[in-house]
DNA sequence: ACAATTGTGGGGAGAAATGGGGAGGAAGGG
DNA sequence: CCCTTCCTCCCCATTTCTCCCCACAATTGT
């Protein structure tokens, strides 16, 4: 389970530590993602193993299964921790969360997300904003 | 199991390098094969004869059973490797899926897709599309 | 205060991406 | 039937990039 926001640099060759604690529930490696929003999302393996089969699942013709397999498999990189508990954002994936120098690490209970600054800074209010109004009609 | 997107440059004699973890999955050989929409599919042996296989089973006459080989098998041309990595693409095939310099190379679970720069934004906006709509519905 | 862990930066070996040359074989025309 | 031409396949070369290792600064915990 992965908590917190955290503010890491990327260096220039594109690498991103991630909190030791986080690492920890990694070991196997991860599997990196474009996310729905504007981030990258890392997932343990066993988590997106368990993600991608109930979604495929889901599919009712083979047609929609072929698009499906290329929208979850397509969009997915593995990727596994240097000696420096840091892993390497492939260029494709950087552009589209548009993460310059700096990331923000939200842990996000099953899986973590990287974001830009900007990004997160809007996503931010905005998912606070319907998480209290979400609290408030449920009364807890 | 593939996944990932990569663009690859194609040279003037149809050589189209794939992806070193592709390839180590594929050291037998690949079959490829027009892909049912506007693309070129990369399949590695074993799995290729598994899924023919399991096409055949599903033919009711032989008239239809020998119209089903012609249509699989007709459109499969066997590949293998030079030594840079690098398969090539038969006129027939680059045609069909439209690539010209530049080749999008999709990892699509059990098989590799080729698509041409354009097709594939299309198609992956599409299949995107549609993987929201499967997620937001179903939640999760 | 010291030791261990963590954040940040860089260098170098090796692999990978790309481009070109030439031998062998098939198809077509004279 | 032979010659020409085109095309496929295989080998070699160069540049680029990725991955792995090492080094230092900063922070944390003891």
């Amino acid at each position: 389970m992965f908590f917190g926001e955290h503010t890491y640099k990327v260096d220039e060759k594109g690498r991103v530590p991630l909190p030791p604690k986080f690492r920890r529930e990694m070991k196997e490696g991860v599997i990196l993602s474009r996310g729905i929003e504007r981030c990258v999302t890392v997932y343990p393996v066993a988590e997106w193993k368990r993600l991608s089969d109930s979604l495929a699942a889901k599919a009712v013709t083979p047609a929609s299964l072929r698009k499906l397999n290329r929208a979850i498999f397509g969009s997915a990189f593995s990727a596994s921790f240097d000696g420096q508990g840091r892993i390497t954002l492939l260029h494709p994936l950087r552009d589209y969360a548009g993460i310059g120098d700096t990331a923000i690490v939200v842990g996000a209970n099953t899986c973590v997300e990287l974001w830009s600054e900007d990004q997160w800074k809007a996503e931010k209010t905005s998912a606070e904003e319907q998480a209290s109004q979400i609290i408030e009609s449920f009364g807890e």
